[in-house]
DNA sequence: CATGAATGAGTCTTCATTCAT
DNA sequence: AATGAATGAAGACTCATTCAT
């Protein structure tokens, strides 16, 4: 009823969609159980049938997103070809999970401080282990003369900045397909570090995997 | 003590400063009056004495922050120069004040959903007019053949995300100076935009002004 | 597995044994049915297919305690012998009764304001029955001049309380046998009815039997 | 208001006698705030600027018991005379103040399963260092050959018993004065140690001091 | 019989805010 | 100005109980 295009077949799955849907709109503190009871159409006594706490309700919405994120990343990383092409891989990935995920990516991003102690330190890990990676394709791309690195970290920065700032505003319905805006985002990275052909290389690249 | 430099005189400047400082940490939602009051070394009701309600001092605390932002930037903005020339000066603004009003820029981003209805739509309304500045320069820029536009709207987006990262993780005493930031994101944002002698233009601005 | 020499046939009775133990340990109210059910090894709405409210469960943990207490003390105040005879007989079967069952008296005695009004009304009046065929039994003997008397009242509220006090600490494996408690405290309260040859009437007790 | 006899200065003072009040009839469990906030005659949030939680309060009101009846105690014991009036001392000082902090010691006993780990583990010490002292005296009355010692872990805890007994239903009202409950529960138990005189010395007891 | 899920009532506790002093 | 106390509103969470499967 709530979910015209999601139709969530467990509860659970119902809580954490609606949850997640909150969180973003409201801010994790802002919400309260009764809202996400309410969505759900269940009493908030209820809810404790298939969550064990807010806070874990919250672990559990954050929860996979930043393995999900690396795993893809992982791929895009791994792949046997030239710097700049696992450069757009890359990129590539990063835009279109920030967009196609965008309520997760934006709640893992400003609802770190609301994790308890330990999970928070889990999740800047992995955070940390995926800038890391982007970082040394710069510096990669950069010993290699096919970039002209500024600052390796800031230019990750810049990249991350970008998916943060997506994660905030994309809808699916939305005036740029997502395609397009990765396609731009790429282009806009390749020129950052002044890679040759930056254009050529985003347009034509799926071709070389 | 919190502030070695800037030695609150009014007791009201304090709670701004120590809210300031509590609702970049925990949000506006996790941090509690008594926090802030305790913070100042005062009790809660004193509060009272200063502030009109918890609302009105966040109000206060980001208060002021979009409207200098205009300010600056109109100045910059405003110079009778070359278009990248006004473009890099609207770029040091942006960095420059996102780090060096870092925490009310992160709250003000942050936190606008914490607004009251018709003061969030007025926030709204200045940060529209404010990136509405930015992108005019670029399509300035790209009308005069000075700059690749790929999407006017994006790359105004590019920069913007830039500020807002930037204002989350500054810190004076970080390892990279401030104008080394500035600096080298002015450049990548130049470079972004396929801006002739992108560094050069950079490194040498404000000769011309 | 907690019942060595018990085993409870029926899930009713491991209910009923496991409730005991929990209110014994935490108190009626502190037990939670989820705590009973999890130490039978079910779940809380199966517990509904055995009891029928908390309180029932309750009643039915204290249920028998007096009336099968009264009918032992039945058994020893109906003997046909000398005053302290039953006397000693009344002393042996509510020292025996508060340790064996220490337990289920433990609670009779702590949980009765835990009661529904009209249970606890009838135990209350099978309590006053109970004690007054003790302070019976020592007005006899003192009226027999078999005792010296101070107050009835108070005599058996001493011998009472040396039976709740019993209740709450006796263990089957600790250093006291149970014969031995019940052979001092006998002695003792014959001694504090100023029996002649007290310790004397109780060792060789049965033997009248 | 609701104290006809003990008004209570503080409004701390009148939530503790009237938890001690409630926690004495019903339990500290079965106990609401809400109840020793109507009881007291504010609201519920208006007891937190008293007490810092129920389970403080508790504490609270079980708070200077052990200690009191230990420093009572003390005196008792300390007195340079012959062992057996020491021990009438002490009886008089256990029935005493069983009778006149009836409430306080019985819920220091009942609701001592309800207190947090380590606080449970202090009074039980202090409990444990209270029925030494009596045991020693008995003990010691023992070897002198002024008493016949059966047990005197069990004379100890018949002792004990009077008095849990005596909190949980005397009344300054009742029919029996708090003297004649003392000196009666004396002589029962100097006979019970078969003293010597056991009446006579009870009765003549403060004389010597 | 057993159980997953739902729920109304109620628990302790926190918080922003007010007001008399 | 500062503060102790009071309070309405609300929040997360628990619990006994019911019912359909």
């Amino acid at each position: 009823m709530s979910q015209p295009m999601l139709a969530a077949v467990t509860t659970a799955d119902a809580i954490r969609e609606q949850a997640a849907l909150l969180f973003f709109e409201r801010g994790y503190d802002a919400t309260t159980l009764r809202q996400v009871a309410a969505a759900v159409g269940i009493k908030v006594s209820s809810l404790y049938n298939h969550i064990e706490s807010k806070e874990q309700l919250l672990l559990s919405v954050m929860g996979g997103v930043m393995d999900d994120l690396l795993a893809l990343q992982k791929v895009a990383v791994s792949q046997d070809v030239d710097v700049i092409d696992r450069l757009i891989a890359v990129l590539d990935c990063h835009i279109r999970f920030s967009a196609s995920r965008a309520r997760e990516v934006f709640i893992g991003n400003s609802e770190l401080r609301s994790l308890p102690t330990d999970a928070r330190a889990k999740v800047i890990a992995k955070r940390r282990e995926y800038e890391r990676r982007i970082q040394d394709l710069i510096v990669e791309a950069g010993r290699e003369g096919k970039a002209v690195v500024l600052d390796a970290r800031l230019h990750t920065y810049s990249i991350v900045a970008k998916g943060t700032h997506v994660a905030s505003w994309y809808r699916p319905a939305g005036a740029l397909s997502m395609d397009r805006i990765i396609n731009i985002y790429a282009k806009a990275a390749l020129r950052e570090l002044s890679v040759n052909d930056a254009d050529t290389r985003v347009d034509g690249w799926p071709a070389a995997a």
